[in-house]
RNA sequence: GCGCGCGUAGCUCAGCUGGUAGAGCAGCUGACUCUUAAUCAGCGGGUCGUAGGUUCGAGCCCUACCGCGCGCACCA
């Protein structure tokens, strides 16, 4: 029987039939509340002796005969509750016996503190609000099973208090990012997910059609073209935080569907975008952890501007002595590599090469925030060029603790020269039967041959930044509902057997 | 996609060189008016991921499949 997916507790059912039976909704419905369980600790002193109502979740229930304990659990914390048969009356008491641990209930008392000096509730009266029909996860062994844990998110967050945590934190620090962008001006829109072309990065989309208008249709792979329309249409900052969507593979790193924040500032460039990024995470640190220094994972991560700035050619040829931009072509590069001992795919284009040299020698040393910068122009397709060196891109990755957290270029604005990269990428693609190479985007370059200011643009993703702030291991510790393969047996409905036996399959 | 590992009660886990399955918690019954991982007495609970194979005998060994995790690859 799989974890979780057998079929409601029987005594559950009975207990709950045997509420309905009296006249009791197992289901309750609206209750007010006037205090939240963590008032009644800390504020205790105001509410002793007043009368509070409470509601929750059962996590333990300890009976004493004709007196019965019950911790229940809300939002904020957890709240003593004490029955007593004296107080309820032996009706009412006796009603208990419907109680089991998960159940949502309401509960009107007394604030007193017991003996044992613990902060109670003393019930004058309760109400089912939700009777639970299955098991919830042991309260002190937790839930551990990762599989169950995603597929099963509710039963995590109500087993693991550290996961919910989490979230919030997630939560907070994309308010602090939307606040910290609005205060510099920036607009936020929201753009096509569905599109005919998925351009604007190189990774493989997920196909979709559209029936009424008979289209395929992508979903988008990045924001970034979308939002360069918008710049040349006179929106001069503007940013989107949305979801895009990659048919790639998942790793602790990946989930196929993500979070990314882009943004586009007019008439800056990538010095503009270095101090955006820093300032943002420094002062996401000062908002979530109170101090520019983030702890992950036992390292000690010191957001402070400014951060090193590292040349990433220079660098590559420190680490292993490549000098990229004598390597003449994809077969030179790919020797390169294996004489190195990187391995990489026979069909492998330069650029390609360059990544996976980078990925070894360079991006495992940047463990405090560090921008790498000067990427050839020939992996940057959308990037100006250096003023001084055309094959050097006006672009910038940063990277704290070996990952990837943003990506930066000075916007290329020349639309004569976009479309030349864009026919460059088309040939490699023709080379190297790449499948996640994009077609040209012809729509875009029209636009870019109204005119587009000189642009300063940046990429986050936001489920990593997510990672360094809750010290995750895994992308799926900062995403709630984790692609997974769907459970393989379809499960009889629940309950529906016992309920509707005899009475065949007709539907009021 | 490839490699390694894991899958035993609702949950967390034991299970020796192969001899027919255990604990704690949860559940059920009973006792108990200050407990808080309550306590005490008793009871039930398993197609050991699935399907084959080897064997007198398989939770354990072999094969395939399913699911998950980790690493690699792809990428952010």
């Amino acid at each position: 029987m799989e974890g979780g997916q057998g079929s409601v507790d029987p005594a559950r059912l009975a207990k709950m039939r045997a509420m309905a039976a009296e006249g009791l909704d197992p289901y309750g419905g609206r209750f007010e509340r006037t205090a939240a369980a963590d008032d009644l600790h800390r504020a205790f002193d105001a509410w002793s002796g007043r009368t509070v109502r409470v509601a929750g979740r059962i996590r333990a229930i300890r009976g004493h005969g004709r007196m019965t304990f019950a911790d229940l659990e809300d939002a904020t914390g957890t709240i003593q509750l004490q029955f007593t048969a004296d107080g309820l009356g032996e009706e009412a008491y006796r009603r208990l016996e419907w109680l089991d641990l998960g159940d949502v209930v309401g509960a009107e008392g007394t604030v007193f503190r017991t003996r044992a000096g613990e902060p109670t509730v003393g019930v004058a009266s309760w109400r089912m609000l939700s009777k639970s029909l299955r098991p919830i996860p042991s309260r002190f062994y937790g839930l551990r099973d990762v599989d169950l844990r995603q597929r099963q998110r509710y039963l995590d967050l109500i087993a693991n208090p550290s996961v919910r945590r989490a979230f919030e934190l997630r939560s907070r620090m994309v308010a602090r990012l939307r606040r910290f962008l609005d205060q510099r001006g920036f607009v936020e829109v929201e753009t096509p997910i569905l599109v005919p072309l998925a351009g604007g990065a190189t990774a493989r989309p997920f196909r979709t059609h559209h029936h009424a208008l008979d289209l395929d249709l992508s979903l988008r792979i990045s924001i970034e073209l979308h939002l360069k329309r918008l710049i040349v249409g006179g929106m001069e900052r503007v940013y989107e935080i949305g979801r895009v969507f990659r048919n790639e593979g998942i790793s602790t790193r990946h989930n196929p569907e993500f979070t990314m924040l882009e943004l586009y500032q007019a008439y800056a460039d990538l010095r503009d975008m270095m101090e955006l990024v820093e300032s943002m995470v420094h002062d996401l640190a000062l908002h979530l952890t109170g101090g520019p220094i983030v702890d992950c994972q036992g390292t000690r991560l010191d957001t402070t501007p400014p951060w090193p700035r590292v040349w990433l050619l220079e660098a590559l040829e420190a680490a292993c002595g490549v000098r990229w931009l004598e390597v003449e072509d994809d077969a030179e590069a790919r020797a390169k590599a294996r004489a190195l001992g990187v391995e990489v795919d026979a069909a492998a284009s330069r650029g390609h090469v360059l990544d996976k040299l980078v990925a070894h020698f360079v991006e495992p040393e940047l463990v405090q925030p560090t921008f790498l910068l000067g990427h050839p122009v020939e992996i940057s397709p959308l990037a100006k060029a250096l003023p001084d060196r055309p094959e050097v891109a006006d672009r910038f990755e940063a990277f704290v603790l070996g990952r990837e957290l943003a990506n930066a270029f000075s916007e290329l604005n020349d639309p004569i020269e976009q479309r030349r990269r864009f026919m460059a990428q088309v040939e490699e693609r023709r080379r190297t039967a790449s499948e996640e190479i994009p077609d040209p985007d012809e729509d875009f370059l029209q636009a870019l041959e109204y005119g587009m200011p000189p642009t300063g643009g940046l990429g986050v993703g936001v489920d990593r930044l997510a990672m360094l702030f809750t010290g995750a291991t895994s992308i799926r510790d900062v995403i709630l509902f984790p692609l997974q393969r769907p459970e393989p047996p379809a499960e009889p409905a629940p309950e529906g057997a016992a309920g509707r036996a005899g009475a065949g399959e007709g539907e009021a």
